[in-house]
DNA sequence: CATACATTCAATTAATCACTTGATTGATAT
DNA sequence: ATATCAATCAAGTGATTAATTGAATGTATG
């Protein structure tokens, strides 16, 4: 009845998942998702020491979600392929359907009910071709410099109320970040709409 | 920089991924896949003590994964929606692209490298039509009882050797199971084709 | 109301995990 | 060769986890 390649199975089935259920790997995937990375720099980025994520790197080459190449004295790590994104998409999906936690931080950011539906990807076109909105890349700088949407002004959150009053009140504001694991688009589409702009968040 | 709801998100992102992250609570998602269970027929299945399962089950329900309600005495659990069921697929998608352990030991299942592509179910409908082929539900036969394709014959696979004379060397066979996650498929198929039959697994 | 039953809780043990620290490897430049 | 830098390894600590056991809860039935 019992079949020991069927556990063998779901042991490495459970070895992905594992992979994925520590914050601290998830923000490393959102960050290679955005291009390969070095060890030291993906330190920096998520806020571990070098050595402990480099750990936590090895931990997601064991799952297979990554891969490593040497470059001269670095080592750069890059995500193995798309479905891993997609997996992580899903991840996110399913804890927006069943779990009334994520929906609460999701509304706490948004600034309360009146969060207004995101901008999708298409509009956005139609709209910057007509020259009705302002984009903004909420995201590092050093991000924002390897590749933005065109005509996008980088503006971090820290930045967002010096560079405010320079925006027209009448005008439709639209934010992005790295993707749906970052909130960046979020709390500043919240800042706006608390100083009054018509501010909307890209899907 | 930092910011406190987004680890709060990841946080809960990374009770889902945990809560796929033991073989146990896979098997029995993979049962609540066939449809809702009590607490005590799960712990059956799974080859678990009941007061083992339930905690799973609890880890489980934690993750927003599993509901559960109360039915006289007895609590029956089931799947809280059907995302869950993409999302483990998304997982062993993954594993197969990634892992060369999966590979091998779904290769070893197999019989070796001539694992005969599966059937699809659009082109079982045309040959069960056309009354070419001979069907076998490879599940425990209670599986069997609460649902099964039409036409298809029960035999688990302790029994398969004692059935096998009485099928036709000729004809071909079609063995399903519970789906992705189930492997008795695999082995009905591999033994059958060891022993010379036309068998195929459905996908 | 008392009893039986299905499930859950509580306490324990062994194993695993995340993180820190300090030493070690591998590759380049002096 | 030696020094330097990036990354990894190794060992240790505190926290978390899975599984076991036995007791406690809640629900139905006599």
């Amino acid at each position: 009845m019992s079949s020991s390649p069927k556990i063998a199975l779901l042991e490495e089935y459970a070895l992905i998942a594992r992979a994925l259920s520590a914050p601290a790997r998830l923000t490393i995937l959102e960050q290679l998702a955005q291009g390969e990375r070095g060890v030291e720099a993906l330190a920096g980025k998520v806020d571990l020491t070098v050595a402990n994520c480099s750990q936590h790197l090895q931990h997601l080459r064991r799952a297979g979600l990554v891969t490593s190449r040497r470059d001269g004295k670095a080592v750069i790590y890059c995500l193995t392929d798309a479905k891993t994104l997609a997996l992580m998409d899903m991840l996110r999906v399913v804890a927006e359907r069943n779990l009334a936690q994520v929906e609460n931080i999701l509304r706490g950011l948004s600034g309360g009910e009146d969060a207004p539906e995101p901008v999708s990807r298409k509009e956005l076109a139609l709209r910057l071709a007509a020259g009705t909105v302002t984009i903004l890349d909420v995201r590092p700088a050093d991000e924002y410099a390897t590749g933005h949407i065109p005509g996008a002004i980088n503006v971090t959150l820290d930045q967002l109320d010096n560079v405010l009053p320079t925006f027209d009140l009448e005008s439709e504001i639209v934010a992005y970040c790295r993707g749906p694991y970052c909130i960046y688009a979020h709390q500043a589409v919240a800042t706006l709409r608390r100083q009054g702009f018509h501010a909307r968040r890209l899907e």
